[in-house]
DNA sequence: TCAAATGTTGGCCGATCGGTCAGCTAAGGT
DNA sequence: ACCTTAGCTGACCGATCGGCCAACATTTGA
């Protein structure tokens, strides 16, 4: 007993979720995660049933975060909740990019997966809160939904303080949606 | 011979472009190319020698089209070469959105392959093409950059007419670098 | 002190992957 | 009619994958 439970089970979705990000699901074996962790398969598979629990909890707490973003952009409308779901969506991104970036790229592989976050949904509805501050159509939307993701992926080529990508991330998601900036 | 060499390779071009889109390059395996193909699993690899040769075959034809997109923009400058950078990216994107969205999603598995168009060169270069354009920092770039490639992502449910979808895609850009639209 | 519980591991399994090969079919030239 | 060649395929191969299990090590509590 190296290490504690609590201990192996983060260490372990640790290298995951990097791995899975650099290399995507599909690209990293138990094994890759396993080395990277320094323990055997076999311990990975002791911590989690298989390698889609892994998967499944690392993205875990993404999804209630979507919710309650959702929940807050219920309350308001227009321009209001347009602005607040660009910051909302800034500041998820930059606290989850790794499992954002996983979610984006490996949309395929996570699709119909009831106990993982409703994508689709989630995005449906964003859309539409982002939609009610302008008559911003459709596609300007999606763009700067998928921006704001992909974006991360670039997490260790840009050197940009987090604040100021933060505030870049905010000017430019505004103007895209064709609303003032401060 | 049910069909022609040229007509075989074609049709296992077509399914294996949009069979790479759809699940990922790792995701398609040559049986599935083969099904939707409608030939064997042998017959793929009689025409192409092996699974990369048909990656690099159906993204062969985009290298040349930033290449040249390159070429012109190589003598603009400023605000000019931002302008025909954006026309430029958006003309690709359009034209190829199927190869547009492997190359960004299947980044990771075709980087370091010599024979495929240099992603982060092409990217560094038309980087430097679009902040010329205003004082447009790193991650405005960038994350536009992101957008368009990933927007075409969702081709299937994105049911615009292709003049509404490129006219959004440019203003969006514009206004992301600051620059005035019409 | 010594089980019981907890944590860890090497070795193994079936499935699937990319890729090879001998051999089949059909068309074209002579 | 015959042979050559191009096109195509089922069967098979080695490698790798996710996952399983018996056995072993370490800690803990009575």
């Amino acid at each position: 007993m190296a290490r504690s439970a609590t201990t192996m089970r983060a260490d372990i979705l640790d290298s995951a979720v990097r791995l899975f990000a650099a290399h995507g699901f599909r690209g990293t074996s138990l094994q890759d995660i396993a080395t990277d962790a320094g323990c055997s398969k076999a311990s990975l598979l002791y911590h989690f049933t298989n390698k889609d629990a892994i998967l499944t909890e690392l993205l875990a707490p993404v999804g209630p975060e979507f919710a309650a973003l959702e929940g807050r952009l219920a309350e308001l409308d227009g321009e209001e909740a347009a602005r607040a779901a660009v910051a909302g969506l800034v500041d998820l991104s930059l606290r989850f990019r790794l499992q954002v970036k996983i979610l984006l790229q490996d949309v395929d592989a996570l699709i119909n997966r009831p106990e993982l976050p409703d994508v689709d949904g989630i995005t449906e509805r964003l859309t539409d809160a982002l939609s009610g501050g302008s008559a911003a159509p459709q596609a300007r939307v999606w763009a700067w939904m998928a921006m704001l993701g992909i974006i991360l992926t670039s997490a260790g080529e840009l050197t940009l303080p987090e604040e100021t990508l933060r505030a870049e991330l905010t000017r430019g998601a505004l103007r895209t949606l064709g609303l003032q900036t401060d």
